[in-house]
DNA sequence: CTTGGAAAGTCAACAAGGCTGACGTAAATT
DNA sequence: AATTTACGTCAGCCTTGTTGACTTTCCAAG
């Protein structure tokens, strides 16, 4: 078996052990979405709401400019999203201050009810799957995944993660 | 900080540490796609085509039915995608010899010669990803992932595993 | 041998959620 | 005053998912 200098097994490099973590991603990405899609299903919303939701939550008060460059998509996509959740009174969107041209984004008690419903069943499952695999497990599993993002999208993570 | 009778810290299942894991799989996912996704742009296929492919080469003979429950879609969307790849020559189907009902589906050399593209760049990253991180975040990795999966996708994904 | 049901293929229609391109407005910047 | 930025919106397109209905093929049980 390979071994390192350090003597740690090469293993893990192998072909077949890198086919299998990109299997593992694909089937638990599937129930990482699993319970919020069921909530939202009937409800007129989709997993895009749904991803417009969280961040409006995690960061109060974020432009719309700025929401655009964490989900990746286009303004008309994102306004497609923003307005229904606008409309529906989820979402309070205002002026700035500073710059009036910006638009600052913040949930309404109706849009933190459901922020609420979808992060608790979401948190649930992960809850559930770091107590089965245990601190050290959970350790590794974010060290992978954050060496797996895009240079940019770390540093929207990590911005995320000192901010909040 | 709280610990465990074991001596572990509990400070892995705070909402907050469940918030970054649920934003890493978000940001990571996107990483996970990005490259195979460039790939097929300009290409006229996309990521199901891509997953149809990966699951084709992995199981060589497998029937339709039995894609369409790794992969979780109706057998109409799995037809449109199964169709071009079959017309393009990725893709031969074959009537099965015990059950003539069933088509057993396998790559072409052609087929094999895409798969083969976008799987190398997708272990590209899964590898660099693994290599920052090292064999214990790597076994970490693949516990929560596990855990983190539905019941019958984690059979599905055991299965393959043994299989392959 | 006939028939019921399973496996597969196909047609049609629709929806969500991406995209581009074009255009408009208000506000900030130069 | 001219340009750039941030946002909104209209129109149209694509991919990929969905349901529903219908057909063909074929295995297996009666």
């Amino acid at each position: 078996m390979a071994e390192t200098p350090g003597g740690e097994s090469l293993l893990f490099l192998t072909d077949e052990q890198l086919r299998k973590g990109i299997e593992a991603m694909f089937f638990a990405y599937r129930g990482f979405t699993a319970d919020p899609d069921r909530i939202l299903e009937g409800k007129d919303y989709g997993r895009a709401h749904h991803r417009a939701i969280h961040f409006i939550h995690r960061s109060p008060g974020t432009t719309v400019s700025n929401l655009m460059s964490i989900l990746g998509v286009t303004k008309q996509s994102l306004n497609r999203v923003l307005r229904t959740l606008i409309d529906d009174g989820l979402v309070r969107s205002e002026k700035g201050k500073l710059d009036a041209r910006e638009r600052h984004l913040h949930l309404t008690e109706k849009g933190l009810m459901l922020e609420r419903e979808l992060s608790d069943a979401q948190r649930a499952r992960m809850r559930a799957a770091y107590r089965a695999a245990g601190p050290q497990a959970v350790a590794g599993f974010r060290q992978v995944l954050e060496a797996m993002m895009d240079p940019e999208m770390r540093r929207q993570y990590n911005r995320l993660k000192e901010g909040g």
